[in-house]
DNA sequence: GTAGGGTTAG
């Protein structure tokens, strides 16, 4: 990192030098706003080393902004350095060290700090327990803050410090303990709401995030960007058009600034509620192109049949200058594997490596594996699983298996299942593809083996099912469901589906 | 000088 900054052609252009520094309590904000405009780490080390020849910005006030700043540049161990120079350190200066700790990984040397500072007879203020949560690395010493929280009189309700708790719950995936909070906070704000409805999509409950998404605007909330695009995502995962238009306008109404992330979202919205025409409209107008929003793209066009496209766009993303990423070549092999690009995806693979400098990791080994399978070529993606560099997990294996059961080979199948059987001992999908496979070859006596299995091992079968939304309410319907008022006309209308895609598979 | 974000193979 310092290297690269090092090499840099970065200089200070008006900086005054020590010596002309006669008033320098006069002086001092100017210093301050010198340090503020250095975009380069190496630009500010040379800065403040002229700044720090007066004896005054040695002060303690000046050093604690000083780390700030530092901590700002992710620089902790020159953070550190300075911090250890004040004589004694304010809420300010640790609460400041602890934040960095906590967003750089190094979560650790942040509690041992905030005991330090304990210990040291300092008074915690509203910024401190949002820092340290940021240091804690598990649900157990998350719970330790919370209750340092709740006896803290000061701050049992306080904002800050309850939103802070609702995205650590959150963010270890215990939507659960957060809501529990989130429904007793006596006030709540954007924030709040927003880090409890991405709880709920990140754990994949997208219908209650958008219930409470609902409840947010009937309370007349602020909505800002971040939960639009929260909810833009549980839209997209629900095939809820409905919900993500009205986003779309929502954001042309409010003349919401579309940037690369909310815009990433829109996209993959459109592409995932089977609009991709619509998504590569949003695209193309997107005044801002980041590379998630390239990857929506990309992904999109490849789950909609696209492969050729897809690819096309991942080299224009690059005529751009815009470098692809690990999630890129997720988007660019499922493309090769959903329109049966064998030879792209071999070439991709191995470029992948050698041209961009990524190492492919058990989600790109997947892709392409799929891609292997879906070309009908179950004897090279077996040997692909068992000499990747990585151990297979459940996913490998059931893509091989799925694969098994649309071309009937048993030998295969049972090589997968032996596999499953360890890693997904309960998932009921595997028992029903593998006996299958032995039905269609009129194996009857297997057939009868698995199903003593799944009765054995009180494998519950979990009926399949899809969700759709129209006019705004959520449907459901599982394998063979005939509850539904229109279950006559959707089954009519299901044949018709059925009929035309044959015909174009002819 | 507080807290929250998207894309990811069966």
């Amino acid at each position: 990192m310092l290297e690269i900054l090092a090499s840099s052609n970065h200089h200070i252009t008006h900086l005054p030098s020590a010596s002309n520094d006669s008033k320098p309590i006069s002086n001092k904000p100017n210093h301050l706003q010198i340090l503020k405009k250095c975009t380069h780490l190496i630009q500010f080390k040379q800065a403040h080393a002229q700044i720090i020849k007066t004896p005054l910005h040695q002060s303690d006030t000046y050093l604690s902004k000083l780390i700030n700043s530092l901590v700002g540049f992710s620089d902790l161990i020159y953070a550190r350095q300075v911090f250890d120079q004040i004589t004694e350190p304010s809420t300010f200066a640790f609460n400041t060290m602890i934040r960095g700790y906590g967003t750089n990984d190094l979560g650790p040397e942040g509690i041992e700090l905030y005991i330090r500072m304990r210990h040291q007879g300092l008074n915690p203020d509203n910024f401190t327990y949002p820092f340290l949560l940021k240091a804690c690395s598990g649900l157990k010493q998350g719970k330790g803050v919370h209750s340092l929280v709740v006896k803290d009189k000061r701050f049992s309700s306080e904002i800050h410090s309850l939103t802070s708790l609702i995205t650590f719950y959150c963010s270890f995936g215990d939507v659960g303990s957060a809501r529990l909070l989130f429904d007793r906070m006596p006030q709540r704000n954007v924030v709040t709401w927003t880090g409890i409805i991405t709880g709920y999509v990140k754990q994949k409950r997208y219908k209650e995030g958008i219930e409470l998404f609902n409840q947010m605007k009937n309370n007349g909330v602020e909505i800002n960007e971040l939960t639009l695009v929260s909810v833009l995502s549980a839209s997209a995962n629900l095939g809820a058009l409905e919900i993500g238009q009205w986003v779309h306008e929502y954001i042309d109404q409010k003349r919401i600034l579309l940037n690369p992330k909310l815009g990433a979202a829109l996209v993959d919205m459109y592409a995932k509620c089977g609009h991709i025409d619509k998504a590569y409209q949003v695209f193309k107008v997107l005044p801002c192109k980041g590379v998630y929003v390239w990857n929506a793209m990309i992904g999109g066009l490849a789950m909609h049949g696209y492969g050729i496209e897809a690819i096309e766009r991942f080299w224009e993303m690059q005529r751009n200058g815009i470098k692809p990423d690990r999630i890129t070549f997720i988007a660019v092999l499922s493309a090769c594997s959903h329109s049966g690009l064998v030879e792209t995806g071999n070439e991709i693979l191995l470029s992948m490596r050698k041209d961009f400098g990524i190492e492919p990791s058990i989600k790109h080994y997947g892709c392409f594996v799929d891609m292997l399978c879906r070309a009908g070529l179950l004897n090279e993606a077996y040997e692909v699983i068992i000499n990747m560099p990585m151990e297979p997990n459940a996913v490998l294996w059931g893509t091989l298996l799925n694969a098994c059961a649309v071309a009937a080979n048993v030998e295969l199948a049972e090589a997968a299942m032996q596999r499953l059987m360890v890693l997904e001992p309960f998932n009921d999908g595997n028992y029903v593809l593998i006996s299958n496979i032995y039905a269609a070859k009129e194996r009857w006596n297997d057939v009868g083996r698995i199903r003593k299995i799944l009765k054995d091992r009180e494998i519950s079968r979990n009926p399949g099912h899809s969700l759709i939304q129209v006019d705004n309410i959520v449907h459901e319907f599982l394998v063979g469901d005939g509850r539904h008022p229109c279950s006559e006309q959707i089954y009519d209308m299901l044949e018709k589906v059925a009929i035309i895609i044959k015909e174009w598979s002819l």
